[in-house]
DNA sequence: AGTCAGAATGTTTGCGCTCACATTACCGTA
DNA sequence: TACGGTAATGTGAGCGCAAACATTCTGACT
């Protein structure tokens, strides 16, 4: 067991470092943040003491002092999906690369507005100078206005900043993307298995979806209702095999795919010889699902170092002698994934 | 677009919520953090002054003051590993129940000593006052040492505060779980297939492994190298494939054994008909598998409860007016979960 | 040698809060 | 009515750092 280092005997300050360096704590403050205007001489002194001493920038007090906390919040909802997962390790880096911290908060229950707005206050004591919203969220409420007038906050396309940025990926071309592979296999209509329904994600490509098949003067089957799961996927596969004459489904998860299709097996029916899956993610087992999945791919790590960056640039524009973001904003676009779930549909 | 907050105009502070409800600063700040000692109606005036000027603590501030940060550090690999997102979420909650804030660092490169300490030393400028590593890592080398004595530390089973400490699930039970599984269903020998073996669980799984077949007087075969991904998982099943007489095998991972399987079906070997297959996990998708896996459950939202809730506890200790943590440290112990990928072996 | 611009360094102040201690209000009791 | 004790509140100081400003040093040029 290592000594309890009890709460009173102090880590090393900026003042011992000066004292032993044979410099003023302001010299310090300068060689730690790496301004200009410190001889290399003076520097390497100071940097030899603060090795010696073991001594680091206590960043609380230095947020106190400059106002800058240089801390992103992430809120998430709790959950173990890929997607999330993937988000924050994108945020995680391009936060990183920046000289910023993240703060993750996860939400347990996301259709809990209390619960939402005090994950949201416990980032803005942090002191969270940027939000970024890994979950659904209506950002119209006049509550929710209140708080990102004053934190800027950031959630797929829709942000506080630059509402009409185009930033994540678009949904609807998620859509599209799969349910003209669908039909360009020549299949009749397309069926939408839905994720839940609270995320803005899943309503959009339901529009999508629809939009699509009125555009070939269809009308829209029921949307069959899901919630992102592998257990509700499975449910919705039951509910399909139900249904006679259908030949293709357009399912709003990869995990969701893995439970119908298995379904689907039990019932009899043959994926892709009777019926095509198309699914969204391209999660990394995708690829090693009976039969592999086709599937819409989502950057979802370049989505979040996208929504990091676009935020971070936002953040350093208020300050006068911002000096610039490392990093660009990338374009992200999904892209179509074809495997082994679709084919055409069989002759009749 | 809100009003772009500029840098100067400041959040409401102390000062103003005690002019406004008529008292002290102190009596704020005894407000803010529970005190006794102040009449329910000053509390009330107080709280009031709050809600109107729409005031928060300031975390810094309160950090720099007090000594106290109530901030714990993660740090993880970049992965967006089923695994590695459930114990954050365990982390994530045992941390709010107890009024602590998490920072995560994703360390790049968990096999580079320097992005590890680079990482740990941001976590120690943040101010974390206790750290989780959610990373492969020799709890022993000298640097590390001088770190973990002045901030406490826990991985799995290895704490700096308490080496013995019976904490997170035992590695070599899941193996055991396994082996003595397809044992039981008759098979001859057991082959595996491990992790990353920077990780130390994959090191004791084969460990224990090792010691099951040689407890059964057997020769452990070679070791089929994986690396958790369900891409090495189907490597290693070409690598099974090619050898005759293997019936049974123990994968260190539910996503490797996807693409194990993948790999066996493509050879024209069936499992579990011809190869029977125990993983590790218990992935969501393991149920949905074809065949659905009979996988060693690990609960990893209860381990990093639990990991989290043991770092509390014991930072809390080093304080004289600890108050007490909210959650018992619970016991962790992993599950055989039998479904469809295991059969006794075929007869010759 | 003298001048001056700019680089290098130092000094002072205060960020917003909690701690330790000082003071006041309140209540029951002698 | 005075007294002591406790509950309720206030006061002053300082946590560690960076901003703003003040000062000193350096070297190039006249």
């Amino acid at each position: 067991m290592p000594p309890r280092r009890s709460a009173h005997d102090r880590a090393p300050s900026q003042v011992d470092v000066a004292r032993l360096a044979g410099v003023s704590t302001q010299t310090v403050s300068r060689v730690m943040s790496g301004q200009q205007n410190v001889r290399p001489e003076t520097a390497r002194r100071v940097q030899s003491a603060v090795e010696e001493l073991g001594y680091r920038v206590h960043a609380a007090a230095a947020s106190l002092a400059s106002g800058r906390s240089r801390i992103l919040g992430l809120m998430m909802v709790s959950t173990d999906r890929y997607s999330s997962a993937a988000l924050a390790v994108g945020i995680e880096q391009a936060a990183a690369d920046n000289g910023y911290t993240v703060n993750t908060v996860a939400v347990r229950d996301h259709s809990s507005t209390d619960a939402f707005f005090d994950a949201f206050d416990r980032l803005e004591r942090q002191g969270a100078e940027g939000i970024v919203l890994g979950l659904p969220v209506e950002l119209d409420s006049p509550a929710l206005k209140v708080r990102t007038d004053r934190t800027p906050t950031i959630r797929s396309m829709v942000s506080s900043m630059q509402p009409d940025a185009p930033l994540a990926v678009d949904q609807r071309e998620i859509a599209r993307l799969a349910v003209e592979h669908l039909f360009e296999l020549g299949h009749e209509t397309v069926w939408y298995v839905s994720g839940d329904d609270y995320w803005i994600e899943s309503q959009q490509r339901r529009e999508a979806w629809e939009q699509a098949l009125r555009e070939r003067g269809l009308v829209a089957p029921p949307v069959i209702p899901g919630d992102w799961t592998p257990e509700s996927g499975y449910r919705a596969g039951r509910t399909v095999a139900a249904i006679p004459d259908v030949t293709a489904v357009f399912v709003s998860s990869d995990e969701m795919a893995f439970g119908l299709i298995r379904a689907l097996h039990e019932a009899g029916r043959s994926v892709p010889d009777d019926i095509s899956v198309v699914s969204v993610d391209d999660i990394a087992l995708a690829a090693y699902a009976s039969p592999a999945l086709t599937t819409v791919r989502q950057p979802f790590e370049a989505m979040g170092r996208a929504a990091a960056l676009r935020l971070i640039e936002y953040i350093e524009g208020l300050y006068p002698e911002g000096r610039g973001i490392q990093g660009t904003v990338p374009d992200v676009h999904p892209a179509l994934v074809v495997r082994s779930s679709t084919a055409p549909p069989r002759e009749r």
